[in-house]
DNA sequence: TTAAAACTGTACTGGTCGTTACAGACTAGA
DNA sequence: TCTAGTCTGTAACGACCAGTACAGTTTTAA
């Protein structure tokens, strides 16, 4: 019965670029057509609840990404100092060494979060957790280890938000990389 | 000639809340009439270039109540110890204790950015810079004062960006501490 | 009191917004 | 083939968008 050619996955990373462009209230349905090349008829098949659903299938698809590429890594590595290594190297490697924003972050920052309230507090407080735990049986103390967490989370996407500012993406990569250093 | 009972600048910083709340493309003027009080046709009498020249003079406006608390100290104080704590005490008292996001960092983030391109990347470069020459004056080596200046500025914005993430103002205050702390 | 300028209310422009209705095209399994 | 379900193009919906036109009111300075 399905066709399936053009999936709704297939879709998804799409949409996400869009909205990192646009913001959320920013990003147009006639934009999500040019970008997408599905009429607003095949949207709306995909997902019946409109823009709404597109924005929640990215933040899903995001926390998976993380889900899978870091936040696993740091509870299952044997080592825990391994485990950190990969949570830089794919945090780098996701966030295309500062040239891509951090759509959760921003979505964070107006009115956006109230609409994705539950995802968006999901996404920080998993990864600061899951990091902190990860210090933790890297020898740090429990106060230590929820601060260090706290600063490396927020130390990311502060440089994030100045790499943009100054569209200078060396400025994500230095201080990823000194965040990184601290730790040693 | 003039009425100037409602003056232009009693406005600025009324705009300035609204777009952070809405961001710049989701705030509409039918918004900005209902939050000031003013119709249409008074907002275009003092901003004849509408919604544009709106955020313009809220970002002057910002950027101005920084040179003034958070700069100038910063350049002009004595002792760098004492305009690097004005700083922290102003940062925090600008941002409520983290109940108040930063507009310039939230436009940084999508294409807003690029319609106000300079005054984005003037806002984070003047302190960057100014933060970093006072914490020559206080003694730190070229390279580890601009690179700490760094950290501490996309501190502040990380540490933002998480607080609301959170809906917990206490991750600002907390993050902002540690910042502090790590000087002495 | 007069004139010029500052300000504002009302009504409207053309356009775009997100969403829906619906018929038709396509595809897969029977 | 038939049929059920998947997908899509077209057209329209009412609501709202940013911006404008313009006459009228209020204020100030002379």
């Amino acid at each position: 019965m399905p066709r399936e050619i053009a999936e709704r996955k297939d879709i998804i990373p799409v949409l996400g670029e869009v909205f990192r462009e646009h913001g959320y209230s920013g990003t147009s349905l006639s934009e999500i057509t040019l970008r997408t090349g599905l009429g607003k008829s095949s949207l709306y098949h995909f997902f019946p609840n409109g823009k709404k659903e597109m924005a929640e299938a990215v933040l899903d698809h995001i926390t998976d990404w993380f889900e899978q590429n870091v936040f696993m890594p740091l509870r299952d590595s044997d080592d825990p100092v391994s485990g950190l290594r990969k949570m830089f190297r794919e945090v780098d490697r996701y966030f295309y060494s500062g040239k891509r924003i951090c759509l959760v972050g921003a979505f964070a920052l107006d009115d956006t979060r109230d609409h994705f309230e539950a995802r968006v507090n999901d996404y920080f407080s998993t990864w600061t957790i899951t990091l902190a735990q990860s210090l933790k049986r890297k020898g740090l103390g429990t106060r230590v280890a929820r601060d260090t967490a706290e600063d490396i989370v927020s130390g990311i996407q502060g440089a994030l938000v100045l790499a943009r500012s100054q569209d200078d993406p060396k400025v994500f990569t230095r201080t990823l990389k000194r965040l990184q250093d601290r730790l040693a």
